[in-house]
DNA sequence: TTCAATTGTTCCACACCTCGAAACGAAGTG
DNA sequence: CACTTCGTTTCGAGGTGTGGAACAATTGAA
């Protein structure tokens, strides 16, 4: 994500580098050299041995012993935390995500607006095998998954249009990729309190959601139920798309403070 | 934590800095605004709100609608999951630390040495409204927890001597905070397998801990039970014991690939 | 409503910080 | 043994980030 406000550049060009060379490392998937890593950011490897030793000291990145090469430090998870825990929703929420997946089995999720994107807060995987699974943090598309679909369709009028305006890319053959199309599925949102994503996210998946709005009265997050569409249609289908609204207005409740 | 390692410097000024404000925004505990975070990391508001500038770029402050204020951006969360992601541990030990929660609902704890600390990577709470918290991502002493203690007793010697030579603080009275006694206790853990923790680290707390070894044979990490010394005490205390070091041991053959 | 205090934002001269290129030592490979 | 590649170190220099000041906006008290 760049930055493209009109606001005068402020940007500091060493941080944003360490920022890309962390990223690569997230990317990377396993301990990484000081060459790779200079040309994953485009920089000179004196440069990226600086940054590495920087974040070396404060424990933000790690030397795997006896092996010249780094990986992401441990300090990384109290910020991410830290990150997390300033949302009370998450707090709020997890009881009544963990009544869902007692009463279904399948994987509930809870993710909020961020950036243009989906983050996903919180979530209570299915124990079946097969199973729909993501990573707190991760982030998703707004456009093709049911908890994107349920803030989209509950936006002020102006943010919607920004994210309808952007891309619209085709996740798998069912997906929404026209304004006009995802105008109509909004509106049956609007009129329904409940979202779909009929594969449109991942080929063979179902998945229902709902928004959650805050004290006053804007949506913030949303929450889903997913799984594969063999097991999610139907009857089951319905008593999914009933209790995943009911239960986010118990979340928004619990938000403004009234008693579930 | 300060690099005062004899290697040279290669440290990057606004890097350090660009930490110090992050470590500051979660020490904060809610949004703050330039002024009060220039403060905490004693540099000028206009350095400050450069920093900011470049990190709201990139996701990883958020300014708070309507307020001036800022707190932590979801983006880090990303970078502590792909941090905490990389511990094939704790995938592994997952389903162990559940299997003692269910049999003891006492809070059970994994964590790892980490800059000659303990940082905690995973934890399934006991379900008791009296019972031991932390945070994933929580530093905790070596010398004064049980996971700090099992690891310390199978460090190798001159790794051991670094930490009892290092400052010993009194969390409660009863710490252990001399090297002596500390190496007493260490000799019984090494008999027995496990450690015990009796109100050293948390008054009226009690908590019994083992090691886990890699494939190599080197202490990596450990677990623990632990919960009130109302709770854990007697027969109870003996059971928790012994299921936690076997607990341990069968980590420590999945790791291995040696079937549990 | 007015005023003072405080905070957030912007600007610019310049000091010094970070850079890149080059060199060196270590490790691995044929 | 020779060559290649990587990690680490050094240093002169250019340009980046700084700090202080000024300005705009916000807040609170009288």
């Amino acid at each position: 994500m760049t930055d493209t406000s009109s606001s005068p550049d402020y940007r500091i060009a060493v941080l944003d580098r360490s920022i890309d060379l962390l990223e690569a490392m997230a990317h990377a998937g396993g301990p990484v050299g000081v060459t790779e890593l200079s040309r994953a950011i485009s920089s000179t490897k004196s440069a990226t041995f600086r940054i590495l030793a920087t974040l070396e000291a404060r424990g933000y990145v790690r030397r795997v012993p006896d092996s010249g090469k780094y990986q992401l430090g441990l300090n990384l998870v109290h910020l991410g935390q830290s990150a997390l825990g300033r949302i009370d929703l998450r707090t709020i929420a997890r009881p009544v995500l963990e009544d869902l997946h007692r009463r279904f089995n399948e994987t509930v999720n809870l993710g909020v607006l961020s950036g243009g994107r989906i983050v996903y807060v919180d979530m209570v995987e299915s124990q079946h095998g097969l199973r729909m699974a993501a990573q707190v943090g991760a982030h998703d598309n707004v456009h093709s998954t049911a908890i994107g679909k349920a803030i989209l369709a509950n936006l002020p009028e102006g943010q919607r249009e920004s994210v309808l305006e952007g891309p619209l890319p085709a996740l798998t053959e069912k997906t929404l990729t026209t304004k006009e199309d995802l105008l109509k599925d909004i509106e049956r949102i609007q009129v329904s309190g409940f979202s779909r994503d009929r594969g449109e996210n991942e080929h063979g998946a179902s998945c229902f959601g709902a928004p959650i709005f805050d004290a006053r009265g804007n949506v913030t997050a949303a929450i889903s139920v997913s799984g594969p569409d063999t097991r999610l249609n139907g009857e089951m289908a319905e008593d999914v798309a009933v209790a995943v609204r009911i239960a986010a207005q118990d979340i928004t409740d619990r938000l403004a403070g009234r008693d579930g």
